[in-house]
DNA sequence: CTGAAAGCGCTTACAG
DNA sequence: CTGAAAGCGCTTACAG
């Protein structure tokens, strides 16, 4: 089936394409006579505009790119619903990446938008991602740019994030408020920003109440996985018997802790309790129901959007434009496996 | 930061830009001097194509469409990991929509989709499409289309499914084989084929072991959540307080069903079994574990991208396409919920 | 081996 | 109020 152009309907009316375009934008220097007639046409044909030559034209194509480290994720999921949520109420769509945590396919697809020419890019870094050269050729190149969650405080652009170390202090602080007294830290690989802030909230909430800082107590995770928990959990009872406290990078993580405790007899929150992050949805299903961190997911996509909304808009308008970092709130959410008897 | 185009490449080297167009190309009839100065040259200015314009002559964009009811679900974003991976793979990208259950929505997406003219289109229906003419729509102006998982069978189209009334069968089938006597179904909403074919293959797993079907024992999902398992598990118990097997449309819905009876004592296997369907990740890590029929959903998306991928390019190249039919195997998981001690 | 020209389908500054 | 024309940046049939 053929696509109905401007050209036909100029044909048929037997006037010119460029008033028929004009009566389709409602232009205002088109006498209401030939616009209707040009409405009713266009309607009755089902005109669309081929957006190929409009996106030439008008050099934006109402898309931008998402990179993101894994889609099956409940986390990741629910921020990609936010972000696609937003941007189609302001005509946008959004295309999905996925880069599975590796460095060398993010740069790729950065690429790969760049020349697609999306009008925008959102972005949450891999855990590889410690060298900077394809995000900032992002930021030269003039292409908006979010970055969320996993982001690095050496590029300079808009963020939407949460204090992962006020965060992860205050998970800590729980622990201690219900007892704990030696408490080990799960946490995420060496590059990634939050996993380094989640660490340092740790730290400091030890020192805050002046329980000492032993790096043994500290396992690190290279993939961020149920089994790594799980293989930890074992460790942790192994080497050091007398913790009484977890505090985990992620939820699923924590999830792998809670199977091993659960399958030797360890009581949780009784003899060792676990505290994790990120308030995944298995985590008020399990057994024990884990305590966890909550940030807002959906929000976070939402405001991701409507900075680089912001952001596309003064561009096209050649206004500058602000960086910002937005940072939204955390809470702790008790649930079973932290509520020790007093 | 200006884009570089064919034109400036041929005024800096004095050549015409056809002939730039060409040795970009890899067309046979330039010098291969011409050829490695323009490589040089475009190599060293970073050109990239714009593909705006590369759009608009070769009609394609090398981009598709993906519809799909709920991104944070673990079956369909696996299916969506799947899609994307293996599009990426063949040099296309994909923009997601989420329907939310809503034909509403449904609609003006796939309305969206084709004023953008993506190449292709991917789709799994929502629970209230009952009504097909927008989908007709997309067959009708010949653009590549696929179903998967939810499907209409009255649109001719490639589909990628499973075989549901099997599948359900043999969960029900594995629930009678640990003994259960009077079993539960909750179904899904009424108009999916999948919950319609679920509740056949259950309707026959009865008829085979000539057990009486009992309507009062069936109960269907408006909204397929944890919620409603929950209130049905103990909608259940009230209502037939003799059941000792469940059938479940999902695993979420499943795990809900567990919940009630793990807080009000209801022993399961013992008292009553449950097995679910999709095998979610949760499925494996709550208590107590539950059984499943495992359905690949990662395959799904790539043997559906497949699927249009060979539509696409029929149809560029003008050859006749035939629709197909692509059924994926899948397998009964025994866990902790149905494993009655015998 | 090279290039002028047409054309994909729009938008918009400009002339009348 | 209407329309001829230029141009967005490519690709490709065709001529030389």
């Amino acid at each position: 089936m053929k696509n109905i152009t401007l050209k036909e309907i100029a044909e048929t009316l037997g006037i010119s394409i460029t008033t028929v375009s004009k009566a389709l934008k409602n232009y205002p220097d088109v006498s209401p006579r030939t616009r209707q007639a040009v409405m009713n046409l266009a309607h009755q044909l089902q005109y669309t505009p081929n957006s190929f030559a409009v996106n030439l034209r008008t050099q934006e194509s109402k898309t931008i790119g998402l990179i993101i480290p894994e889609v099956v994720h409940h986390f990741f999921s629910s921020v990609i619903n936010g972000i696609i949520a937003e941007a189609e109420k302001n005509g946008y769509l959004v295309i999905i990446l996925q880069s599975n945590e590796s460095l060398e396919l993010e740069k790729k697809q950065v690429a790969l938008l760049l020349s697609k020419r999306v009008d925008g890019i959102l972005m949450s870094l891999s855990n590889e991602s410690n060298d900077d050269e394809h995000i900032r050729e992002i930021i030269h190149k003039g292409i908006p740019f979010v970055q969320f969650d996993k982001i690095s405080k050496l590029i300079h652009s808009s963020k939407v994030i949460i204090n992962d170390q006020l965060a992860a202090m205050q998970a800590v602080q729980h622990l201690i408020d219900n007892g704990c007294k030696k408490i080990a830290h799960i946490r995420g690989p060496v590059n990634p920003q939050n996993a380094i802030d989640r660490f340092l909230g740790y730290k400091k909430a030890l020192e805050k109440n002046t329980i000492p800082f032993d790096s043994s107590l500290v396992y690190t995770c290279q993939r961020v996985s149920f089994e790594e928990g799980y293989a930890f959990a074992e460790q942790i009872k192994k080497e050091h018997p007398d913790v009484d406290g977890v505090f985990v990078i992620t939820d699923l993580v924590a999830v792998g802790v809670l199977a091993y405790f659960n399958e030797n007899q360890i009581r949780v929150p009784d003899d060792v309790a676990v505290i994790g992050f990120s308030n995944w949805f298995m985590s008020q299903v399990i057994t024990p129901k884990l305590s966890t961190v909550d940030q807002p997911s959906d929000e976070m996509g939402t405001r991701a959007f409507q900075l680089l909304l912001e952001q596309m808009i003064a561009r096209r308008d050649q206004k500058p434009f602000q960086a910002q970092t937005i940072e939204l709130k955390t809470a702790v959410v008790q649930r079973e496996s932290t509520r020790k008897k007093s």
